[in-house]
DNA sequence: CCCCCTTATTAGAACTATTCTAATATATAT
DNA sequence: ATATATATTAGAATAGTTCTAATAAGGGGG
């Protein structure tokens, strides 16, 4: 993804476009793993490990990213969200595999109905393990 | 909710049913808010957080109880998953209500088809804010 | 292009939710 | 009742994340 792309997606989030912003946003949308702050602090190594959380919290707050907890290891994880999708977790790897083969509108029309509020957005996590008789 | 009724699911789940487990199970069960370990701990003051700790894992490794992450706090938040259910969180004041009006058969089927694996549970927040137009 | 001012970055310290330790107590099967 | 594996506990330790306050840089207006 080119900087200028990148430079502009931030400010259009309202965002200024920082050599840093841009270089976590595009290690998110590059990435397909579900890295943790420390593991892209590690990868982009000329950047402190505080400028990664501040633009992790300031990329959430836009929605451009996500976090994930993942109980396993105690760490958050940070996802690229450019087109919403929903998680399938291997519960035996912990492997995070990415999905989107769901309509979720009904789901979002029966959570309006249960508690009032206008939908904003989701976070879907499901579970699963190696099939026994594939 | 009877002790001799805790102390069964308990036994039932594979957990000796000690005093302590079956006041946190409880505990997770009689109250609609979704505690923290500390609240619990506060609430049950003859317990030691470290046991509240233990008691948690214990339970959802059995599946009695979830964690849910709000992000806001930094806090893990507990919850009896007795019958499983979605939240709806909202936003602006970091409420979460408890839904259950929604199949999730066909997402489970999706989430199959996506990844392969044999789907054994979910967790779902769905987001909202106060409605405009009530 | 050049200020100016607001906002961002940084290293390191601080915080705190959670986990660990290892000594003591308890549940449950026999 | 006894035995044994398991649970509880206080307090220490850990580590992921946040805070601090000094320095740097983005970007709008001139
Ligand atoms: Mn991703
Ligand atoms: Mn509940
Ligand atoms: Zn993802
Ligand atoms: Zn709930």
């Amino acid at each position: 993804m080119t900087d200028q792309k990148l430079r502009t997606i931030l400010q259009e989030h309202g965002l200024k476009a920082t050599y840093q912003r841009m270089a976590v946003l595009e290690y998110l949308v590059t990435h397909k793993t579900h890295p943790t702050a420390e593991m892209i602090h590690e990868d982009l190594s000329n950047i402190s490990l505080a400028t990664v959380y501040n633009t992790l919290d300031k990329l959430i707050e836009t929605g451009l990213i996500i976090a994930i907890d993942i109980h396993d290891d105690g760490k958050r994880h940070f996802d690229y969200y450019g087109e919403p999708h929903y998680h399938v977790i291997n519960q035996q790897t912990s492997e995070i595999i990415d999905a989107d083969n769901f309509d979720m509108a009904p789901l979002f029309e029966a959570a309006r109905k249960a508690s009032g509020l206008t939908i904003t957005g989701y976070h879907i996590e499901v579970y699963g393990v190696k099939s026994e008789n594939p």
